[in-house]
DNA sequence: CCATGTCAAGGTCAC
DNA sequence: GTGACCTTGACATGG
């Protein structure tokens, strides 16, 4: 349920988290190193992902501190481990630190998400693409599992290609889900784009599967099949179940002067509060897609402190 | 040392 | 059909 009022504690009112993805520009590490596939070694991968793992862990710190209790975790965290090349047993290695990571997130009562990148297609009719596909899925679902984080952690992906053919695209795209294993498919929500799928289709898909859907206000600007938001913000959100967590959803803004798309360097303070009041019944966790990171989160924290669904803790 | 070209992976659109 | 673009940091090479 939302919370009725900034100052009421209400037991079981749930406070709305907003977060940052990937990269943290203040502290001075990166969580996301990688290398060239030429200069492949398991020694390379143990030193870059040790890294890695130890600035997630900074990030995240940093986070705690700052309460952003929502983080998007870079897909660069474990370089290659989806790719052939790599045979070592970075599960086994790392266990450790990613139980590490891990507990702190669960202590601190942290929201995660993790977002491959558009190399995931397994609605596509090419079966290679598909398998790689399958296999980054599989590597992001191992990362949150070894860190032991319930099914709230989620994976967010796009419906995939149109291929000229938009019911067919979805009728494969509901077909390979299907198939997938558990592990994943426990953790796989879908997220409207601003090309191809709107949260028309993905509602579809919905109803088909019961994937949740993932809400992103700027796509959902740029491509819509005519639905108000507001008649289907019910349909979001009971697309999540409850061990699903609270929907979660991504917020931008257009950068001015920009190609349209293009997303805002910097939070716009009128537009983020336009959006908060048009979303009041909504009860959401909010991913920042703004290009400086923190620094707009810790903005909208400020301007979301006036929202009657976040609560500041002391 | 710094500037700049390049990096596993797909799909869409403009031309 | 070809190439730019998406989005993006950071690696890596060459000067």
């Amino acid at each position: 349920m939302p919370c009725l009022s900034f100052h009421s504690l209400i037991p079981m009112c749930y406070i709305m988290k907003i977060g940052y993805p990937c990269v943290n520009r203040s502290i001075g590490c990166s969580g996301s190193r990688t290398f060239r596939l030429k200069n492949y070694s398991p020694e390379r991968m143990i030193e870059t992902t040790g890294n890695n793992l130890d600035c997630l862990l900074e990030m995240l710190k940093y986070n705690q501190q700052h309460n952003i209790l929502f983080f998007r975790i870079s897909s660069d965290l474990v370089p290659f481990a989806s790719h052939p090349v790599c045979k070592f047993d970075w599960l086994g290695h790392f266990q450790r630190d990613f139980q590490e990571v891990g507990t702190f997130i669960r202590v601190h009562d942290m929201r995660i998400s993790m977002h491959p990148d558009q190399f995931v297609v397994i609605n596509s009719p090419d079966k290679g693409v598909v398998e790689r596909s399958v296999a980054e899925l599989r590597y992001h679902a191992q990362v949150l599992d070894l860190m032991q984080l319930d099914d709230s952690a989620k994976i967010q992906i796009h419906v995939g290609g149109v291929y000229r053919d938009k019911q067919g695209s979805i009728a494969r795209f509901i077909d390979r889900y299907e198939r997938l294993d558990s592990s994943i498919r426990k953790r796989l929500v879908i997220e409207n784009d601003d090309i191809s799928y709107t949260l028309n289709d993905c509602l579809i898909i919905h109803e088909a599967t019961g994937i949740p859907v993932l809400f992103d206000s700027f796509h959902h600007l740029l491509n819509n099949s005519g639905e108000p938001l507001g008649e289907v913000i019910d349909l979001i959100s009971s697309s999540w179940r409850k061990d699903d967590g609270i929907p979660m959803c991504d917020y931008s803004s257009q950068q001015e002067g920009e190609r349209k798309g293009r997303h805002a360097e910097t939070i716009d303070a009128y537009d983020f509060k336009e959006f908060l009041k048009a979303s009041l019944k909504f009860d959401f966790d909010i991913m920042l897609e703004i290009k400086d990171k923190e620094k707009s989160a810790l903005q909208a924290i400020r301007i979301a402190s006036q929202d009657s669904r976040l609560i500041l803790s002391p």
